[in-house]
DNA sequence: AAATAAATTTAGGCAAACCTAAAAATTATA
DNA sequence: TATAATTTTTAGGTTTGCCTAAATTTATTT
């Protein structure tokens, strides 16, 4: 596996993850993704698929092909292992993890990142529920379900938040919703989508369509 | 304190150590420390008086000021704090930590740098016993003495190396050699200044010149 | 099926950090 | 103190990764 140059490594995750989302990604969302403008993209993508990470037609989208996705893999790896580490061993909250491993993600020694791996215990997900890709980029793939999917009067455990700006962190850490928190859902309301929630033993309460739709949880179906 | 690209940041901490023997550092001096060409040094030169972080005269050599060496001081705390994580946490040999903490450095996020410090229980010397500056920058400077400047049959506990290529980092591992090893020297041979040293109970040995000019010792005067 | 709108690419530039070759300044030597 | 050698700087390029503005292609409306 090459060395790849900090951008390039930020590209690939960033198609990675819209990716699987849609089916190909556009140079406009890439943009958007990455605050440039798309004249950048179309320049990136070039040279991308000229190291063969990607495939690219003009004006057709593009998708990384396997080689690519397991590059993309190796730096998820890479970041995820880093926010694992900042949140147990350094006591940074998690939305503050993802800044900094944003950085740290780009130190590509690979001994550095099994020994990291195994002096963490080999853990499965990062502090956002993320799965932590393996020494092989094998990645868990678990069936979870939007909390507004979730049967009324029915317990979920939170397993990820998709959307991770600070933003919405800091309004779960208020609520006392974190990864591992059980849910229950009382009611839904049409009007607005809102829904009331209870955890554990605490009196209920409402929140919005934005953010239940970024809860999903483990459903003991 | 502003943000310094990667490259700056080499510069910085090159100039930092290359001055410690000299007064003022020359343009070839830190080419070669840096593997790169005189008119790339000019450049940066211009860049880094622009941005007040040193004194230059053309022709007439630079030298830190004091905001300057504030600056190397973080990274180099940095560099040092990384390399006390990869040894006593991640097992790695003294002679592999300084590459991987050449990159680590970079990562300029400071309460990443101050927690890592705490949990790493404030260390105060790197795994080449090379002193840690502190939040402040503060450093410790303590007087070692070259092993060749030992009076015979006098224990010295070595502190520090000087060269930290890995070949004599290998070298040294083979020896048993390490930083705290307790070392006598017995005999100095005046043909090729090679010295007889030994070390508790092994049978003694014979050091070359060049290798005792690299080994620094505490000396209980 | 035109016409219009939106998305994408191309053309041409810029800054950072390098380089080589030539010019200029400094230092050493005869 | 001239002359030669060495060191340093300048001039002019290159590559990477970004930008704006214009051209082109594709998609959406009438
Ligand atoms: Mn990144
Ligand atoms: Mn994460
Ligand atoms: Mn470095
Ligand atoms: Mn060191």
């Amino acid at each position: 596996m090459l060395n790849y140059s900090i951008s390039e490594e930020n590209y690939l995750k960033a198609i990675y993850h819209l990716q699987k989302t849609d089916g190909t990604v556009s140079t406009n969302e890439l943009a958007k993704e990455l605050n440039t403008k798309p004249a950048s993209i179309t320049d990136m993508m070039k040279k991308l698929k000229a190291k063969k990470l990607l495939n690219y037609q003009p004006y057709r989208g593009f998708r990384l092909n396997a080689y690519g996705t397991k590059v993309a893999l190796t730096i998820i790896r890479r970041h995820r292992l880093w926010e694992f580490f900042l949140a147990q061993k350094l006591k940074f909250s998690w939305d503050e993890v993802h800044e900094v491993a944003e950085e740290l993600e780009h130190v590509s020694n690979k001994k550095l990142i099994d020994r990291l791996d195994e002096f963490l215990g080999f853990p499965r997900v990062d502090p956002h529920g993320d799965p932590i890709p393996d020494v092989n980029g094998k990645i868990e793939v678990s069936k979870k379900i939007n909390i507004t999917e979730l049967p009324l009067h029915t317990a979920g455990t939170v397993a990820s938040i998709s959307d991770q700006s600070s933003e919405i962190l800091e309004l779960l850490e208020h609520r006392n919703i974190t990864i591992g928190t059980k849910i229950e859902v009382n009611k839904k309301f049409e009007f607005d989508n809102s829904m009331e929630i209870k955890i554990g033993r605490q009196a209920a309460f409402t929140i919005s369509e934005q953010l239940a739709k970024n809860i999903f949880v483990d459903h003991a179906k």
